[in-house]
RNA sequence: GCCCCCGUAGUUCAAUGGAUAGAACGACGGCCUCCUAAGCUGUAGAUACAGGUUCGAUUCCUGUCGGGGGUACCA
């Protein structure tokens, strides 16, 4: 064996390292989420007036009324009341809705007002319109902004809980492409948005490391070396990589042998051929270098990159107890999955666990690493961040662990999403569309023009990062802005435009915000503040401290739907909110208490949308 | 054929069964001697169709039409 060799033995090292290091992360991860603490919901003015508002009507209805059915929504514009609550919600569980026990409720409110922070409660059925106390209001929004910081906005719901994120996964030995991008970005905002209310969140990589596609890159290795020249020379070796393999695909399309070869090649691997796994070592080092640098130019991570390969020798196991449990049955060498024997109602299809030639595919895997999973991490939830194109393959892999006997619940999701098109196709070539590198550059670069023509005053260096901040923001947000199940439509024009809707608004509020506190001065103390002055802000100002007193909710939202674009629209809602009042209030041209309070105002929207974008995983420039 | 997802302004997207369906882009106007105009602001413009459930439906159910995806030896 040659020193380079890649053996049997090696491949079992370099997985009980990853493995190490899995398992350490799986155990310390919770008490590092403890370490960090918990914010408490106590902190939230709405929150409790929640709770207030449960405990009244419990007494007056003369039955539990849940936190969860006090319903308090935004009023439209023709009312003069800030905050409606809908009856209706409220009585969802004890009677049908009765507009005559309202006067009651309404009366009870009333009595409290003052405790409550409200100055009137109206009755519009089937609505309570409340009108809030702003120098109460005021005070307690920011107080519990600067109290929190950067952690405003978090809850505990989860506390002691632990969620493992699955997200990413790419293909070694193929590029990163823009197709990636949504699993990336989502899983990671999830994992950010499941820490805040009280995970302890475990990420992994599913790395796609297994698999046919090795046969098929390695054959047209060995085949096209020669001409092409070994990967270790190459600039790019990922390029090169992912040239061989869709080349490869080109000419298997004239000559069945290759794929035929391929086969062979991927069971040779999965046997542990030396000269395969020497193979496929090299793609997978490469691919990883390649893999992290991307991520963290993305501020991605990951806690482990345990991957298809690592469950090579797992699986036997599974194939066996499926068989026992007649889940699947034999068809020559081929082992089918037949899931309706033991449930005729899932109407499932049969898919394969173990093809004709012996060899695995990723159903195989993906069973494997569920019970892997389940036994060493032990996590009370997981989810899968996979595209909807597998929505029928996660189905199977649910059922078949939940007819194993592996889980009972719904413990397992699959956060599925839809396609990147462009005009309603799949995305192709266009502009940047190739690889993901490529993307980024293309839209990092445009925002660098951006600032030129605008002839900001700022140094080469200075650009360079700016830019790299706000391109990267731009893609983000507009892939963030979508509900996940939905295709998005990738109109390159539209992202580069930074206008409007877009990453670069929410950070030049930011910026803009960020320059008001530079010039105002230091913040008062909050003790020393009269907060009746509150009263006298004008509507806008109003506005803005209602929104800031929503983004926690809208952070409970977010995480029990998996839908981390509820975040995205509320900042923008926010931004807008804060714009507006920009132009029509000059803080610092304001005096006395209103100043104070009004430099405060800037400094929760501030704060607020930092919040966000983080939770966003978008770049913050300090300025731009 | 069967299964899943989607259908909202010209376009791209929002809207936990609730009040007058919100934004952005594009179009046509207005605002920089004032905290960064990547901003603010005015006007026009939408729930595919037909039934049903409900006090109330863009949302739930059924059907039709349209788009996307999947449908065992790729992942």
């Amino acid at each position: 064996m040659a020193e380079n060799d890649f053996d049997l033995q090696k491949l079992q090292e370099h997985n009980r390292n990853l493995e190490k290091i899995a398992l350490e992360v799986a155990k310390n991860r919770p008490k590092e989420r403890e370490k960090r603490g918990y914010i408490s919901k106590d902190n939230y003015f709405l929150h409790n007036l929640a709770e207030k508002i449960a405990k009244i009507a419990s007494k007056e209805f003369g039955q539990d009324i849940s936190v969860d059915d006090v319903n308090l929504a935004p009023v439209p514009p023709k009312f003069t009341a800030d905050i409606a609550l809908r009856i209706p919600v409220l009585m969802k569980d004890i009677k049908a809705y009765n507009a005559e026990l309202l006067p009651a409720l309404q009366k009870a409110l009333n009595s409290e007002k003052n405790d409550l922070g409200l100055t009137m409660v109206e009755l519009v059925p089937p609505y309570l319109n409340l009108s809030l106390d702003f120098s109460v209001f005021g005070e307690e929004i920011i107080k519990s902004v600067v109290d929190l910081k950067n952690r405003y906005g978090e809850n505990d719901d989860f506390k002691g809980k632990k969620v493992l994120i699955e997200y990413s996964s790419p293909n070694v030995a193929k590029s990163m492409h823009v197709g990636h991008l949504r699993t990336t970005i989502i899983g990671q905002v999830l994992s950010n948005v499941y820490e805040k209310c009280g995970y302890a969140v475990f990420r992994l990589n599913h790395l796609g490391d297994w698999g046919t596609q090795f046969g098929k890159v390695g054959v047209a290795y060995d085949l096209w070396k020669d001409e092409r020249g070994e990967l270790e020379g190459q600039e790019n070796p990922v390029k090169y990589l992912a040239q061989l393999y869709a080349d490869f695909n080109k000419e298997a399309k004239e000559n069945e042998e290759l794929n035929e070869k391929a086969r062979n090649a991927f069971h040779a691997l999965e046997n542990n051929d030396v000269h395969m796994l020497s193979l496929w070592k090299k793609f997978y080092d490469c691919s990883l270098v390649e893999f992290e640098k991307m991520y963290k130019r993305m501020g991605v991570y990951f806690d482990s990159y345990l991957g298809e390969s690592f469950y090579q020798d797992k699986m036997d196991k599974f194939i066996e107890e499926a068989l026992e449990k007649n889940i699947a049955f034999k068809d020559g060498n081929a082992v089918v999955c037949d899931l309706t024997r033991n449930n005729p109602e899932s109407k499932i299809p049969t898919f394969l666990l173990v093809k004709s030639d012996g060899a695995t595919n990723y159903s195989t895997r993906d069973v494997a690493a569920f019970y892997y999973r389940k036994q060493y991490f032990k996590p009370d939830f997981a989810i899968y961040v996979v595209g909807s194109e597998q929505n029928l393959h996660l189905k199977q892999i649910f059922e078949t662990v939940r007819q194993l006997g592996y889980q009972n619940g719904k413990e397992a999701v699959h956060v599925g999403f839809g396609q990147i098109k462009e005009g309603g196709k799949k995305i192709s070539s266009r502009a940047g569309a190739g690889g993901l590198d490529d993307l980024l550059d293309f839209v990092v670069n445009e925002a660098y023009k951006n600032m030129k023509e605008e002839g900001r005053d700022f140094n080469e260096k200075e650009l360079r990062e700016i830019a790299e901040k706000v391109g990267i923001g731009a893609l983000f947000y507009n892939d963030l802005q979508n509900a996940p199940a939905h295709n998005i439509d990738f109109d390159m024009e539209r992202i580069l435009s930074m206008k409007g809707k877009s990453g670069p608004y929410l950070q030049y509020s930011i910026v803009r915000g960020e320059s008001i506190l530079r010039k105002a001065g230091e913040l008062a103390d909050v003790k020393q503040i009269n907060w009746q002055k509150a009263d006298k802000l004008e509507k806008i100002e109003k506005d803005l401290l209602k929104k800031v007193a929503e983004f926690p909710a809208i952070i409970q939202t977010a995480c029990k739907s998996c839908s981390p674009h509820h975040i995205a629209v509320y900042l923008n809602d926010l931004a807008q909110i804060f714009n507006h009042f920009h132009s029509v209030v000059h803080v610092i041209k304001s005096e006395g208490d209103l100043k104070e309070i009004r430099k405060y105002l800037v400094y929760i929207s501030v704060q607020t949308l930092k919040n966000g974008l983080n939770m966003l995983n978008i770049p913050i420039p300090e300025r731009m």
